[in-house]
Order: structure tokens, then sequence, then C-alpha cells
DNA sequence: GTAGTTCGATTGTCCGGACATACGCATTGA
DNA sequence: TCAATGCGTATGTCCGGACAATCGAACTAC
């Protein structure tokens, strides 16, 4: 066996985390290769001087991610194909920084607006009672790829024009203490009319990307409602999925 | 405690799923409010006979399904918002007659074709070597409603053109023994072309929401590759997201 | 030679306990 | 009055063991 697996006890960090996280670089850098075999589970606990249940956990949370397939009376397999991140509810902002695109915002509006049926009912405040309203240009190498326009309750985050333009809605809201827990999400397309063309630098009727959001935090809250429409030439989805078992 | 959990000992199903599966039960059914506590692991394993971690394995299933939160110091409490499934790889067949939408089928190829350049990289198979080529048109109400483009490898199941007709492809290749691990996906959007308008019953030039995906079964062999064309005004992709901790 | 059987290997499930860690709240102190 | 401290409580992590279920392969019987 040529891997060198080790945990630090003496660390903060929970044993099982480390050695997914020896597992998955190895399995990142190669030395785990595609179909092979982990060996067995007591044997490597016994190696580490681990417990069982701490190694199933490591192992447990990497079959989570689609990098290892367990499979009864043979052993636990390293899956073949590449695995991207299984779709995180991530900002545009930082999918683009990610992806090394410099990625440049403009806000057009930053002002509080009175909610319409549609914005109060998918941010359950009151109708017409104030709320954030925020529209903004995103750009790459100057030229813009997506509108959007986003609707916050009041009160959640302070909507610095100049920290907008810095950096993404997500990070300030993250920022502000709000801990993201999940999405309801639809993408569509539809042609695009005179105004959105002329924002986006297309032709009336061209065809757009759309997308609706609506945020909510761990206590189920809505933080945030948003509709973008992005320029299908320059933007689209990409993503992993994983069956659930 | 108005719940009445119990376990049957005696069943071949697993206890924590068992538990899992009551829990979820009645947070759909409302017999748990959402905000209120789960009340503590240690006591909920007593009342129940059984050993906390696998009170903790029911739990956090359904923790990782975002039905519940995990607070140290306080409890767990159930999620306020309603929360769908996360994004199965869910056929378009199967999403269609979930929501009641009785999809019909027409076959327009069923046949082998040898393959391109991009089709021999998905798939991962030779080029020029022979691949199924199925070409499909969903209607829903007598209306077409996308149409379906896709590539499998030779030999992996028998694609029969009526069995085609009467249900979606996954289900077919589940039926062949094939087990969905993941695909890789792009959502994007374009003009329609002459053609796939007249297919669509759209006008030339109409935006259309397209869809590419790539499939894995668990030992990583690239088992199907689509491309898909959607009428925007009639399909959208919508799907719930959950932020991976 | 082929089909059925047995058996070893490995993961799946479950137990009962132990200590660490973080949160909320009451108490205490300035 | 307000802030710092301490405590109870709940989850987070980890251990060592036990038995069951399943897969694959070697073996046996026909």
């Amino acid at each position: 066996m040529s891997l060198d697996l080790s945990v630090d006890r003496s660390s903060p960090v929970p044993l099982y985390f480390q050695l997914s996280q020896q597992l998955e670089a190895a399995i990142e850098h190669g030395a785990l290769t595609p179909g092979s075999l982990l060996g067995n589970e007591i044997e490597l606990a016994a190696r580490l001087g681990l417990s069982r249940p701490t190694v199933r956990q490591a192992i447990q949370s990497l079959v989570d991610k689609g990098l290892l397939v367990r499979r009864r009376g043979v052993g636990t397999q390293v899956v073949h194909s590449k695995v991207r991140r299984p779709l995180e509810l991530s900002s545009l902002f930082d999918d683009l920084e990610a992806a090394g695109q410099r990625p440049a915002t403009k806000v057009l509006v930053n002002t509080m607006v009175p909610a319409t049926a549609e914005i109060a009912a998918a941010l359950a405040v009151a109708e017409d009672s104030d709320v954030h309203r925020i529209e903004r240009l995103r750009l790459t190498h100057g030229e813009p790829m997506a509108y959007l326009c986003n609707y916050l309750p009041p009160g959640l985050v302070d909507l610095d024009t100049g920290q907008l333009e810095a950096t993404g809605l997500y990070r300030l809201m993250r920022a502000a203490g709000i801990t993201l827990h999940s999405a309801r999400q639809a993408i569509g397309a539809r042609a695009a009319t005179t105004a959105e063309a002329e924002r986006l630098g297309e032709d009336a009727g061209a065809p757009l990307l759309t997308m609706e959001r609506t945020t909510f935090d761990d206590t189920g809250r809505a933080v945030e409602f948003g509709t973008h429409t992005y320029r299908p030439s320059r933007y689209s989805f990409e993503f992993q999925l994983l069956v659930r078992p």
C-alpha cells in the first residue's frame, strides 16, 4: 500500500474529516486511481489507529460526494468519472471569480420600493410594504453578461452600493450573519424586450436565458428574491447531479 | 409529546430508516410543525428503545434532505420552508408523469450511426464506431413540448421503439440493470433553426431552452449523451438547492 | 462440463458508553 | 443598567464490539 495516511489527534479538526480530506486529495492527485479498491475498513482503521465508525464516516462523506462507491462483499471503489461539485447554492459572482473571469458589477438601482404581490408572496412580507430593490449589470471583459434584479426584505443587510460593486450579494449576506440554507430556482428562456435588449447589448427578440430564485436562511425565512436574465452566448448553467440512493 | 413513533424490530427495513420515514411523514403531514424542536436525541432514543447512533442516523438523513436543522446546545428544529426534492437525476418523462401531465412520446428515429467526435468524446467510445441514436418528440395535451436527441453506446440496453413510446429512457436503462450514478448537465438558450422550429411548432428564430447531458453509471461509464430542446412557453427547469455545509 | 452449494470477505446495521464543544440563559459583577 | 461570567443542555465526535446481509469465487455433485 503506497498511500501514507495519518491523522493528528491534537488538531481540533475532526479525525473523520482529516481522513476524508486526505482521501479526496489522493483521488484528485491520482494516488488513488479510478476503479481501485480502497482496502477494507477494519484494516484501514487499525492502520490509522482509528475506530471503524470514524473511518466509515470519512468514507461515507466521500460516497455522498460521488467520489467513492461501496459494494457489499466487494469493497469500496474509486469512481471513474470526474465529479465536480454537485451544484452548490452559489452566486454568479463567485462562479465567475472561480472561473478566473474577473467579474465587474455596475449597480443601476439601489432603493426601496413597495412590494408587488409577486414579490410580497416570494418574500413573505405584506403587500406594498417597503423592500430593497437592486438592479445590477454584470460584465466580463467589458461586455454585459447578465442583468440582475433582486429584492430583499428590509433590515437584514446593509446594502452599500460600493460594496455591491466590489463583491457579490451572497457574500454581503453571509457577512451580515445570515446562514443561507436553500433556494427555489427556475430556469427558462424567452425573447428579449426592447429594454432588456438595450441593457445587454442584444437585439430585441433575441433569446435570453432567465432565472428566478428565492433564497431561504436556516430558519426558513425568505431572505432574497431575484429575477435574472443572461445572454445565452456568454453564459449557461452547468452542473453535476448525483442520484440519491 | 403527541407523536406516536414506533419501530418494528422484526422488519427487514433498517431501524434508522423506519424512524426517518416516520419523522418525514410527520413533517409532511403537519404533526411536526415548522420551527418546533424535535426533543433531544437521548430521550428520543430511550423512548423508542433505540440507541443514540441509530436515532442520529435517522435525523441526519433528514438534515441532509434539508427538512431539519441541528443547532448545538439548542436542539433539532423543523425547517420552515417547504423543501422539494433537491434536483434529482430525473427523466423528463417521470417529471411530467409526476405532474399529472400524461406525457406522450413519438419516436422519430431509432437507429445506429457512427459517432461524431463530440459524441465519441462524451461517451468515451472510438470515433466513427457505432452508437444508438434516438430522436423523440415529447408531447403534452397533443402539443409538442420538447425534442430529445439521445446517443447510447451499443450493447447496453435493448431499445425497443414500442417501449420507448410507452415509458422513459431512464426507466429502460434501470430495467436493463444499469444503476445511474451521476450526470453532467448544461442548460442554455438559443434561437430556433428552421428545422427545430418546424418540429416544435414554433417560428424560426424563436427562443428555445436547451439542455445537454451526459449520464454515468456507478462504475463511471458514460451510458447516455443527449441534447434536448424545449419550448420555453411550455417548460422550464424548476428545482430546490441546498447549501452544503 | 455445467449447475448448484458452500464459504470467506466486506460492508450494513446496531449497541452503549465517553468526553468535547457550543449555545442560551441566569447569575453575578462593575 | 449593562456587560462579563458560569452553568445546564444539547449536539458533535469517537470508541470497541457484535451480528446480519450480500457478493464473488472456489468447490462439489451430477
